[in-house]
DNA sequence: ACAATAAAAGATATAAAGGTCTTAATATAT
DNA sequence: ATATATTAAGACCTTTATATCTTTTATTGT
């Protein structure tokens, strides 16, 4: 469904919600060690998602990664994606198609339509405080 | 969503489905030049299909590739995407965690849950008969 | 039997995704 | 100011997916 680097990033953000909303800023070897990824990389999937303001970052001794927790429930899954993976899983041909419209469907784009609007639905409405919650409250789990 | 691959799967099938209507048996060169795809690559993926069922192929002159009209309606997008992508679309974890499940669900396990048995259930109900349908009838298109 | 045609099989090449390592930049505390 | 902690940036490596090329096998018509 994801790339890998999505599906680390969302897992991150995730975690570092939950640390940030017990006040605590969260280290690259502290996040990868939770959510079970490999360090570096997820150095740099870090890096993405600061850029583009899903997490801050802060240098430097006591620094690390937290996330504004009057942001937290502005965002959602779809802002996670679409920084680590782009917009290919909303408007992408579901056989690959660069043409592929409403005017000129492929075989499947009506039925691929239904469920691809389902998935952008649940990902644009679903908040990382939603997420961030469930995983506090001890209802789901980041790692093995 | 699913492997290039897989594409040209189900692109070719369709195909087949809509020229062995006609009691057409066509071969590689034409497959690929009518729903765009490299060559060589599309016969590894023939070979795959053929390996699985979902299409005959025939050697020799006039030889070349067709699917049996009573199996067409049989044929479901489910069966294309699990012989060449695997089960991958069905099992897997949204965030990629091997042990995640009902018992012991990831963050977004529920949410997932739901588009996922969506995609599933239109998959296992589309055949290739109705896809070659809408092509035939030129309702549906599948090149450039 | 032989030549021609077409797919199968296997080896190889290229591109993209996934991942690591090294050096630089920045912030903090002493 | 200096040493230390921490992320940023860039170069690099590895694996997997995508794609091609070559040789073999099967089928058909003559």
């Amino acid at each position: 469904m994801f790339s890998k680097a999505c599906e680390y990033a969302i897992r991150a953000t995730i975690y570092i919600a939950v640390q940030s909303n017990q006040d605590n800023r969260v280290g690259l070897k502290d996040i990868s060690k939770e959510i079970d990824s490999p360090e570096a990389f997820t150095a740099k999937i870090l890096q993405q998602l600061s850029k583009n303001e899903i997490i801050n970052s802060i240098k430097g001794p006591n620094g690390g990664f937290d996330i504004d927790k009057k942001e937290m429930s502005k965002i959602k899954l779809s802002h996670i994606v679409m920084a680590i993976d782009g917009d290919a899983i909303y408007k992408g041909c579901g056989l690959g198609f660069k043409q592929c419209s409403d005017k000129q469907p492929c075989p499947v784009h009506d039925k691929f339509k239904v469920v691809r609007n389902e998935l952008k639905n649940m990902l644009e409405t679903t908040s990382v405080l939603e997420l961030s919650l469930g995983l506090k409250n001890g209802l789901t789990f980041l790692h093995r």
